[in-house]
DNA sequence: ACAGCATTGTTGTCGCCGCCTACATTGGCG
DNA sequence: CGCCAATGTAGGCGGCGACAACAATGCTGT
């Protein structure tokens, strides 16, 4: 019998992305420890050291997929953002967009958080993480300008709101808190973040 | 040549509190990725199948270190906690400790939050977790008893300090943050969720 | 005292992993 | 069209977690 002709040819065309696509699949289905370079090649119809033309080490492999995870979290971001509302309903949008991303992500957003990245990709990384931010920063800004905000360090004021988002999401998503509680609690949230803990 | 007698018994005694004291020194210094139950034999002087008598896998003694990391937490946030203190300074000692925590505690504190404990341990660290949300529980049922904070919902009001405080320990923690800055904001920080983000 | 047994530690092995090197195939560029 | 860089393959190395079979030890009941 001759061999079978291989189906696909020796060059896989972009397996780098086809990599990336099955490793976001399987993280999402098994977690960050269930990925494996040599199971991501199997699922693929590699042999077991293609991926390493592609990714130098397993870390550059989970830094771009954290990278491709902030980009995604900022587009949500920006399409959420409604910068002519009022400041309420738009730290609300904002902070839901957050929060349902958290939600929708788990394991992606561990991932992106995690503080484990190779130093070169670092910086690219922290970039696209500032972007997150910059979201918040845009609305503070506004917001104060508009006099809608306390005024003081702009800094500050943005991580008191940015911090309560991010803890939020966290503890969503690490079981502590159930997801759909929190979203169901986001408006509540928000507005004590606004209004304060004292009564007024 | 007589073999050298073993300079060590057979038996070593606590092994367990052994292994699990090298493991959060390593955990401290290099990580959790570069935790492994042989190089902890190693470096305790057993065989590489010793830590197995101990914890049925590494999970168990994953999850053995979380549990003791969220008892200590709740020792330094107990010790903390000033229930005669007005509010503003109650809650931020709270804080502080809390942060303080993580600063010193990072990994550990990843840990103790990662969503992979073994189903049965599982109850014991969320009932140790619980804990650790009941000094802000208290704190919030003095302060509402005093009306020295707004009524409403005490989980939600809860939900509220404990998401900004854990948020700002996670962003000490993974890097996003200085954490000396997040320390040195504290008290501001305190005073924006106490007082809202809206001028008054 | 001591036999029997549960506990705890040891040795050896299996399969999987990440990473490396040497080699094969391919596509593109001069 | 020939050469070279890019990409995929095959094989191997050391380390890991888990398991099984075996050995040393301490405990307990008589």
């Amino acid at each position: 019998m001759a061999p079978m002709p291989p189906s696909r040819p020796y060059h896989h065309g972009d397996l780098r992305a086809a990599l990336l696509a099955s490793a976001e699949r399987t993280l999402r289905e098994k977690g960050t420890a269930a990925l494996s370079l040599r199971e991501l090649a199997r699922d693929t119809g590699v042999s077991h050291a293609a991926p390493g033309r592609h990714f130098k080490d397993k870390q550059a492999l989970l830094d771009a997929l954290a990278l491709s995870g902030f980009e995604r979290l900022n587009q949500a971001l920006a399409s959420a953002d409604l910068p002519e509302a009022a400041l309420e309903p738009r730290i609300t949008g904002l902070a839901r967009a957050y929060v349902t991303f958290a939600v929708d992500n788990p394991e992606l957003l561990e991932l992106m958080y995690s503080r484990k990245h190779e130093p070169d990709i670092g910086t690219e990384l922290a970039t696209a993480a500032e972007l997150s931010l910059g979201s918040f920063v845009l609305l503070v800004a506004d917001a104060q300008r508009r006099g809608e905000i306390v005024q003081g360090d702009p800094e500050a004021v943005t991580l008191a709101a940015a911090a309560g988002v991010h803890g939020l999401a966290a503890l969503a998503t690490n079981g502590t808190l159930r997801p759909e509680a929190v979203l169901a609690g986001l408006d509540q949230h928000i507005h004590l973040l606004l209004y304060g803990l004292k009564p007024r």
